[in-house]
DNA sequence: AGGCTATTTATACACTTGCACAACAACGCC
DNA sequence: GGCGTTGTTGTGCAAGTGTATAAATAGCCT
């Protein structure tokens, strides 16, 4: 009796223990942010000890980057994907763009946390403000290419010039209705931010109002 | 000999050491984050030792309020120093407006990165979410108030659903192409930046191009 | 069934953290 | 000029930090 009692615990796959440290660290960022997470914390949230976190990364640094970095390929990927619809109107597509961009699960209290939280230090960490530029000038280009689709439809020539210009007001307006959404999406009804996205962009690139809009 | 070698000081005023404080604070947290803004840090950077930063505040956590507060004040003060001009015509302020928040020294990393690693915790503390709240809204308010006056101006009647659609898009204008800006503003020529968010601006208003720039 | 090995736990350690408290000394007041 | 007030320092402490390392055991292979 009273035996020495040790702790009951299952061999799990390396990539699901990564994947489930990172999910770990990534819970524990966004609810007391990188103060409050402990290699303790994380591995409590994970159901591990804490030791087991340098069996699986070098170093609490480590496990923070590759959680970093899994968040931002989630974000991009999921806002990309919207872009997938080919057979669908350019100026469809920048509008489901939007729609996808302005509403869950990309309006997200959680994320936005982790982004405002990660963004933070890219000022004093080169390797984060790397990543972020990639991650940005990536979405950035996506937005030029469908702008230059949809304009083409239109029959118009923007130059470079225009073009870039347009990409970086679209990508504003998009990120700051984001924010807007993530921080206080309760005080507006559902769609309304997608809907003002959408009126602004085509604003910007001097779209006419879609025929189905007008009187016949 | 070797006496105890105590260490000199000299005794500020109470309003003077206070804001030393929180300014030691403030580029603590720029610098390391909030996990690196401990007491003796701030206090280093300050010129005094950790003791005396009990002597000023209950703790710790309120310091880190009141450096908020005083960031978020800094903030909206100056971005609406630049409505005051009053002699212009509305079009001319609001100009001045974007092209105040869309510069030095509102346009900059540190105070980036001090207003990314805050606002990353307002998911988590309500407090901090309701001060983001009222300087959003009082933000808003102040676009909101602009833009009326330019629409007047041009003799339209907007009601208050459009004007409120209006203020929300311009200010997302003017915060996503802030973020732009702190974060990779190398990559914009001077002046760059204010030139695309008041044109996006211009055109969510429905404005006809300046007449000097029309042919006469 | 029984051992091998790598995953996992548990413990230890040096260091940092926020905070408490007593000693001290700078400055105003008489 | 002495003296008291209190701003300021220095030290101490318990709790928590990341990391190192040894001991244990789960699951695969034969």
């Amino acid at each position: 009796m009273n035996a020495p009692s040790r702790r009951k615990f299952r061999r799990e796959g390396e990539e699901r223990r990564r994947q489930d440290l990172i999910d770990a660290t990534l819970d524990s960022v966004a609810e007391h942010g990188l103060e409050g997470a402990t290699v303790r914390t994380i591995a409590l949230r994970a159901g591990v000890t804490a030791g087991l976190i340098r069996h699986y990364f070098p170093g609490k640094e480590d496990l923070l980057r590759e959680a970093y970095a899994a968040l931002m390929g989630r974000m991009t990927e999921q806002a990309k994907a919207a872009l997938l619809m080919e057979d669908a109107s350019p100026r469809r597509r920048l509008a489901a763009f939007v729609t996808a961009n302005l509403n869950a699960p990309i309006i997200d209290q959680r994320v936005f946390s982790l982004w405002a939280t990660f963004i933070g230090r890219a000022g004093a960490d080169p390797a984060l403000a790397r990543a972020h530029r990639e991650g940005y000038l990536g979405f950035r280009n996506e937005v030029e290419a469908v702008v230059a689709e949809v304009l083409a439809a239109e029959r118009r020539k923007p130059d470079a010039s225009e073009l870039r210009h347009h990409a970086i007001a679209i990508n504003a307006i998009i990120d700051g209705l984001w924010i807007e959404g993530c921080l206080a999406g309760e005080m507006f009804s559902p769609g309304e931010l997608a809907a003002i996205g959408i009126k602004a962009i085509e604003a910007e690139l001097g779209l006419a109002p879609e025929k189905q809009f007008q009187e016949k």
